[in-house]
DNA sequence: TTGAAAGCGCTAACAG
DNA sequence: CTGTTAGCGCTTTCAA
């Protein structure tokens, strides 16, 4: 493997000049510079980023955070969707992507922060991250600079980017009553999640600005999981029969719903509407097409990593990052016939 | 950041034996040993993994090499799950995993194997890389270790994971042929993917062992594209109406010639069976639930990983594995009804 | 059982 | 414009 003092011995100069020649700085004869690049390239030249990253103390590395990169959840493909995100605008700039997972065996054997401090990457990006996942609290205390995804915590190192899922949970749950759907359900997260309580309080306001009243038994707890929130709607459904509208914190979990539905004998959309979170695409393939609010989770993705390199190039203005959502009408809502 | 001069001063020893206490070498007195590990720990210490990989020249990180991690392609999310299951393995056994891709933006401004080298990772696995990628042979002829999926190239340093693609088509189409069909097209990938051939041949083997002709016309190209193979299809149906079953060399492509067999107004599969390549996610939630060729592509991440890691440390019986992949019947394929 | 010293490949003062 | 020198944090001979 070819190094700077293979160049310098071959160009007969310093490895100082090599290094600079080859860094682009300016205090370097032209001609100089040029017989150095000529020799790098006919040496097959590649930096030692481990090398160059020791010295500098900087490793133009981020790390990745997630949990749960299971073979399950490749159905949600929003963790790919945030990842692809990130590899993309970190290519851009010339930067690299390490990922670290939380669900292997060897899980919290080691802490994010030691895999962050070991790696010497120069900040991290989190994703799906539970609210009260203990080593939550450990990285942002750290000095490492992060970005969270969904989850609003700021301060000196730390920023965030997110929706405004009070807005959205809003706009799905207008639509519903704009429909006519006087009796909406809803089918929320865990509450470890930071967007279920603001899904929430979107679907409560929306609620109340209609005049509607909040039945607190018509809110269930999905999990975000496909299988509990159609146990939990198959539950509503049959104790309280006269909801005709489910409003579901996931998309997932409004898959769940609408096999629920089908269960007990009912017809989407016309005796019971859904709506969904996030617009995964299983949404639009499913039958009939799921409406939903749409997150471009590919963006968030990119925004962190945007926002994260300009917090390490100290050129961040703001630390919060917050992308719209949209409506998106399918076939699972239509104006209620009651 | 703690080093281990810091726990060196601390113990009152030299950065030497904090190295080889540390690290578990024998010749440390367990007295010593126990002195400096708890100092270790009490001062937050984390190893420098650049400062390691520097001097034992070695990363323990492996790369992988991904093209196409654009927004559109976590439709087909077989990306993603080669990704989680290299993580899984990955991380059971203490690597890291960097990820290149290589369709951003600044896309072959360097090569692979600059990648590879300037990051010092140990060895790369090669996904989704098509097979005329004049890279391809770069990475293959350079002397890092790695491991292709789907590509059956094989030398010292090379190995490969994949299916067995000519049986899986074999049973896809026994599978029609069992039900009766007689005219069976097939929407194959591009050209540049070894599958496509593999797949090929076990479509003509099937036809052949069943004494069906072969109608090279009825084959067409999809291009592993949802859209391309809606179009092949909807031209195939309509010069060739005969035409009762397809089998796709992708579930993406079979979705696309599901929706050409709905525009010209036929049943499936009353009136054309459908069966796709992968068992995609959307396989099982399209209507009617597509029948497909499912291939494990988690394990073959697992795999794969695992494999490149055998290899990097020298206890590779073999360079290749093949994968089993199972036939699961679902609705878009029924007995023939002519 | 321990320490001194060299060196991995690179960058960055500091001199000239 | 160029070279000398020191040192990033770690592992590894070689001696003691």
């Amino acid at each position: 493997m070819t190094t700077i003092k293979d160049i310098a011995k071959a160009a007969g100069v310093s490895i100082t000049t090599v290094s600079r020649a080859l860094n682009g700085y300016p205090d370097v004869n032209e001609k100089t510079r040029q017989k150095i690049i000529d020799i790098a390239k006919q040496l097959n030249y590649s930096p030692n980023t481990l090398a160059r990253g020791l010295v500098m103390n900087k490793s133009k590395t981020i790390g990745l955070l997630v949990s749960g990169l299971t073979r399950e959840s490749a159905k949600d493909n929003f963790t790919f969707e945030v990842l692809a995100g990130v590899n993309q605008y970190v290519s851009e700039v010339d930067y690299d992507m390490v990922l670290f997972s939380t669900t292997s065996t060897k899980q919290r054997e080691k802490t994010y922060t030691q895999l962050c401090r070991e790696r010497r990457v120069d900040g991290a990006i989190l994703q799906g991250i539970r609210s009260d996942d203990p080593y939550l609290q450990e990285v942002v205390e750290s000095d490492i600079p992060c970005v969270l995804i969904d989850i609003p915590i700021e301060s000196e190192t730390v920023g965030y980017v997110t929706t405004d899922n009070v807005l959205g949970a809003k706009k799905a749950v207008e639509h519903l009553i704009s429909l006519g759907h006087k009796n909406i359900a809803m089918i929320n997260g865990y509450k470890y999640a930071f967007v279920s309580e603001q899904r929430l309080k979107g679907y409560k306001e929306a609620l109340s600005e209609a005049g509607l009243p909040i039945h607190e038994e018509w809110i269930a707890d999905g999990a975000f999981r496909e299988d509990a929130a159609e146990a939990e709607a198959l539950r509503l459904l049959t104790e309280y029969p006269c909801i005709s509208a489910f409003f579901c914190a996931s998309d997932l979990m409004a898959l769940g719903v609408m096999k629920a539905v089908k269960r007990v004998g009912k017809q989407i959309p016309d005796d019971v509407a859904v709506i969904g979170y996030d617009d995964i695409i299983l949404a639009s393939y499913a039958t009939p097409a799921l409406s939903t609010v749409a997150q471009n989770i590919f963006a968030m993705g990119y925004e962190a990593a945007k926002l994260l390199i300009h917090m390490l190039e100290g050129k961040a203005e703001s630390h919060v990052k917050i992308l719209e959502t949209e409506l998106k009408i399918r076939e699972s809502t239509v104006k209620n016939r009651n």
